[in-house]
DNA sequence: AACATTAGGAACCGATTGGTACAAAACACA
DNA sequence: TGTGTTTTGTACCAATCGGTTCCTAATGTT
């Protein structure tokens, strides 16, 4: 009963999702903001309250989007052995440094920026960060050489992983050379491999 | 042969690492640093140039200060064996967090931030990185388990505590809690002492 | 004591920041 | 065709950003 929305809602959150994820939470500019969206400022502040909430917004959207996808990968029953699964991931990491695509993660940028001292914002991205873990864990259950492992250590060795995914993704945004990289990531692999206990 | 400088500059240069390391490249503001160095912005523009030479200054005094603690460490003699080195390394990093020391690393931050697209100081952050590499290859090479080593695995093995190096600082940054780090050092650490050729 | 040289400090700069106010425009419903 | 409701766009806001200017204060040299 009142003037219909003009913009494609899906369209601006993908917009304002890569400008964040190129940018970060401070660097990216309203007027940034406002051009990847398509749309002014009197939209957005109606739409989405302001900078902040819609960055949250994001985060759930990239959760929905990426996050997700990695988690399905990782749990993806057609690669029977998880580990295959976690040197997927990895090998996806690589590949986006291979398209030139040097954004890295949008979750790691946000754990490392200022940002992290918000409240909201830091148990958004804790939460996914969780996710990811769990992500990793349910690979290694399904791990041929882990799966008899302790409940603790699996645990462990998901922190492990999920600290590893961290630093190769704020390495990958920085312009760490891709055969750094590889190697961390092959080093890695043949660690996870050799365990047999 | 002319009025001499009133403040102390290691002082100062102390107080404007603290701000940067606390807030990072672009998050540390002019007000902040002036009142972290204790001076105005005269004598700053004055001494440094502007905010960016000062930054480099800084990184360098890290590197004095930091990085070269660290590779020490990972090269101490007294520490016979590499492995103990990288482990007491580790967990200094564990342990800052539990003295709440929040910071992380002024360099893995500065690798993670906007900044990184600046070419100097992203050259200036790899020196720094590629130094830490340096430190991890030294101590695998006195560790017993691993001294046998190929150059080129020691090398993937030094990419990877890299990796996990920085991992580490971004989640103690970001509000980790302090035993995701530690299952996540301890896994690492299991894995690297398990290796036998 | 006069002078050259440098540090210190405050006022000021334009640009940009995130955010708001408000009027015009576009629709649904009566 | 009004009328009420919501979106849209623009003009505007104070605050802050990094940086500059310029005058004064303090020193060493002569």
């Amino acid at each position: 009963m009142a003037r219909p929305r003009e913009f494609n809602e899906d369209k601006a959150l993908e917009g304002a999702m890569n400008v964040f994820w190129a940018h970060g939470y401070e660097g990216a500019s309203l007027p940034e903001l406002l051009k990847g969206m398509g749309l002014t400022r009197g939209s957005l502040y109606k739409a989405y309250k302001d900078k902040k909430s819609l960055f949250i917004n994001i985060l759930h959207r990239y959760d929905e989007a990426e996050v997700e996808k990695a988690t399905q990968l990782l749990g993806d029953e057609n690669l029977k052995d998880g580990l295959d699964r976690i040197d997927k991931l990895f090998a996806s990491v690589l590949s986006a440094l291979e398209q030139e695509d040097y954004r890295g993660c949008l979750l790691c940028s946000a754990a490392a920026g200022p940002a992290h001292n918000d409240k909201q914002i830091s148990e958004a991205v804790h939460g996914l960060l969780n996710k990811m873990k769990s992500g990793f864990e349910i690979a290694l259950k399904d791990s041929s050489q882990h799966a008899e492992l302790s409940k603790e250590r699996l645990g462990q060795l998901a922190d492990l992983l999920l600290t590893q995914y961290v630093g190769l993704r704020i390495l990958s945004r920085s312009q760490a050379s891709k055969e750094t990289l590889k190697r961390s990531i092959s080093s890695l692999m043949i660690l996870l491999n050799s365990e047999k206990e």
